[in-house]
DNA sequence: CCAAAAGTGTTGGTCTTACACCCATGC
DNA sequence: GCATGGGTGTAAGACCAACACTTTTGG
């Protein structure tokens, strides 16, 4: 595909794109899944809504252009990030030629701090099945990743990087519910989730107003492919 | 993420890669699966083989760059074509930058004209799980290629494309005993098969050697997703 | 003592797997 | 008539979904 030679021999008729990631940042508040947009400054969409993203580095691979931009807009590292699928319609972009290689990242609702950067106009978290319409195509990125995200969760534990280190398991049920919104029966969801021994019970309790819930923590915080549910 | 004015601030400093798509094409021949490749003809890479692919006109989409490609080097259209993944690290190709979205095919061996095209040395088909070591990041490629072709062959109804358009139970087991590479009890792969209703039983029987078969074809030829094992 | 969430097992139905014999044809 | 692949049903076990009551705390 990619000698030196041939780029030469057929520069002139083949493009020669923009490359750049967006990334769509999931996270959990107060069980509502909510999805952050950056606010477009300039050029034809300027005022809408898109996902935070921009152009990949000389030196940088794609995913590090990804996690650089994820850290950038939310101070967050180490979280899931995966990435999803690239969009290279001619048209996507109406100013320019731009490929944009898409991910999906998770984070856990406490670690963020907001960082707007001078590029948007504003920041800011959105109801995940609500957003509004957004800049480029990428509405289309946005419904690409919620599937993904909701069928990925059935069979990898990347759930542990939408908590934080300790939860109890109705929280973490209500993580479930809340994203593939339907009801799961507790006793049926405790077993599952306990006898693939992926959580450790600490010792500690969680104190509310009512009877104190067991904390638990994942023993391991990395992505395995496995039958969550 | 791609407004033009971001483009010419941060140009100096940001990559303007090459953009190239790479197809890992897969047949089946007499129940082995095979795989294309081309040679390298030139740079530091010559020689070596490849998977085939091409720098992204500047006029096309990924898909169509890929479907491009497919049917220049195999003469076969509408075949299942999908993408799998872009693979962007600065030193993947040392001669140049150049980020690669890689696709996945999948044609009947009976319809596909090899062509070789004058920037290759050479084009064949090689058994799927014993390839040479390929240029680039391709190891890494076809790997992941297998990968999901195994797992997809499961949850999507993909092998009709794979198959001519006639043909017998026996062989479409043979198919899926040579890809996931396990035998499967045949009467249980018929009850499953017929279960989903995807299939028409011809009126017509294939006359070998021995007892005739029924013949059999797709009710749909294109991709949906469901349990198929 | 009341409200609210935590914690815990059993059963019936469904689905999956394992398994063996007769049939139709070509040679 | 024999070798070869085609065609078919049943029974046991695994897995999954449905279901209700008691416990612990705060107010």
């Amino acid at each position: 595909m990619s000698q030196a030679e041939s780029y030469r021999r057929f520069s002139d008729t083949q493009a020669h794109p923009w490359v750049a990631v967006d990334v769509v940042i999931y996270t959990l508040d107060q069980s509502r899944l909510e999805c952050l947009l950056v606010q477009v400054k300039e050029g034809s969409f300027a005022g809408k809504w898109a996902f935070p993203g921009g152009l990949v580095g000389a030196q940088e691979s794609l995913d590090q252009a990804a996690e650089r931009e994820l850290y950038e807009r939310t101070g967050v590292k180490n979280a899931y990030l995966e990435q999803l699928y690239t969009f290279g319609k001619p048209e996507r972009d109406p100013a320019t030629r731009a490929v944009s290689v898409s991910y999906l990242a998770l984070v856990p609702y406490q670690e963020v701090k907001l960082n707007p950067a001078s590029k948007y106009a504003a920041i800011g978290w959105f109801p995940a099945n609500r957003l509004p319409r957004l800049a480029y195509d990428h509405d289309q990125v946005g419904r690409l990743a919620l599937k993904r995200m909701r069928s990925k969760l059935q069979y990898a534990n990347i759930v542990y990087s939408l908590l934080p280190s300790e939860f109890t398991l109705g929280e973490l049920q209500e993580v479930y519910e809340t994203i593939l919104h339907r009801s799961l029966d507790r006793r049926n969801f405790r077993k599952k989730i306990l006898a693939l021994g992926l959580l450790k019970r600490l010792r500690k309790k969680r104190r509310g107003t009512h009877r104190p819930a067991a904390l638990y923590a994942f023993i391991k915080r990395r992505p395995m492919i496995m039958e969550m549910l």
